[in-house]
DNA sequence: CCTACCGATCGGTAGG
DNA sequence: CCTACCGATCGGTAGG
């Protein structure tokens, strides 16, 4: 006897989180609009029309996945940060690393992401997506914050240029390299601490 | 009486500068997969089918839309270098200026530099994307060889991270904002710079 | 969750 | 450079 059946906003794992891992990893390597509902449903072995028994558009496979990317994320840096110490640079240095790692890791959801995307779509959904990634960046936010930075230096400027440096390995990063994701962490974090600890 | 016509490849500007325009602009805001050949042929006035006469493909449009791009990139770097001293971080502030004033300025083909897509094409035209833009990168990778940087930070990882900062303001710069692209880019090298100098 | 299908749109071509 | 069109594919739906 199967399991009952919810409403498809239910919680209920099971093919939808496969679903959109697939999803994930294929928005990531070929885009959004390069990616056809039919690739998704192909890598996990249904045919593209029962893919609408679990989402309703497209869109909404997008904005979930995108969703499990920024909780990813999310769940990483917060624990990092909980053992990290207090030193501010610590928590940043912390931050940075539970970011690139989680950004380069095998889980295809944190690429979706980092993409410019939001300029492409129509407003509702750039709103969605953009919402999702202003909670996460918040936590940057409060970390910059909380850290002694020289005069003249935006903080800002600091974060969005930090997380750039970050996300912008996406674009030359490859996994078989000599530096591990975690090392890159931190000799980018090394590169904008310089000479602000004294 | 028309001027003669050359073949396709040809330097002869006209229509092909403003078909190349239209797209980069398509492409820049829309991303490439979700531009329609018709969506370029709309914005000069042309039928989709007309854009054959110029081009082969798609692809080919993308193709020199990026080269354009690069061009105009390459050529006002190297004009600000000409007028930059010999100080190797004047230098690299300089080429930094330069470079984010033309990607956030009024031209659409620097935009198309700037995407992950390589890793969505087929390798053939990803490898043409990448060595445009890997001959405007070397620039990058000259002056910041000219600069003395502390001991522990890499110079390829340092180039990426300068990169990836400047080309990140893409995801969040709006024209209307308070801060010029110039004064961004001075702030940015700022935060690269510090310490660095004694 | 599949079968079968919808109208719309895609990149590209022939023929002038 | 346009008209008219090609086969392929798109996101999505009905009906079971």
């Amino acid at each position: 006897m199967k399991a009952a059946r919810f409403t498809k906003g239910a919680k209920n794992g099971g093919r939808r989180d496969d679903v959109l891992e697939a999803a994930a990893a294929l928005f990531a390597t070929k885009g959004y609009a390069a990616t056809s509902i039919r690739d998704i449903a192909q890598q996990v072995g249904l045919m593209s029309g029962s893919l609408y028994y679990h989402f309703e558009s497209k869109e909404e496979i997008l904005l979930d996945s995108h969703a499990k990317g920024v909780e990813q994320v999310t769940a990483a840096v917060q624990a990092a940060l909980v053992e990290a110490g207090d030193n501010p640079w610590d928590r940043i240095g912390a931050a940075c690393r539970a970011h690139l790692t989680t950004l380069l890791g095998p889980s295809p959801f944190s690429q979706v992401m980092t993409p410019q995307f939001p300029q492409s779509f129509e407003s509702s959904l750039r709103d969605a997506l953009l919402a999702q990634r202003n909670s996460y960046e918040q936590i940057f936010r409060s970390l910059v914050s909380e850290t002694a930075l020289p005069a003249g230096i935006d903080p800002s400027l600091f974060r969005l240029s930090l997380l750039g440096a970050l996300n912008w390995t996406l674009t030359w990063y490859r996994p078989g390299g000599d530096d591990s994701p975690a090392f890159i962490a931190d000799n980018i974090v090394n590169i904008f601490r310089h000479r602000l600890d004294g």
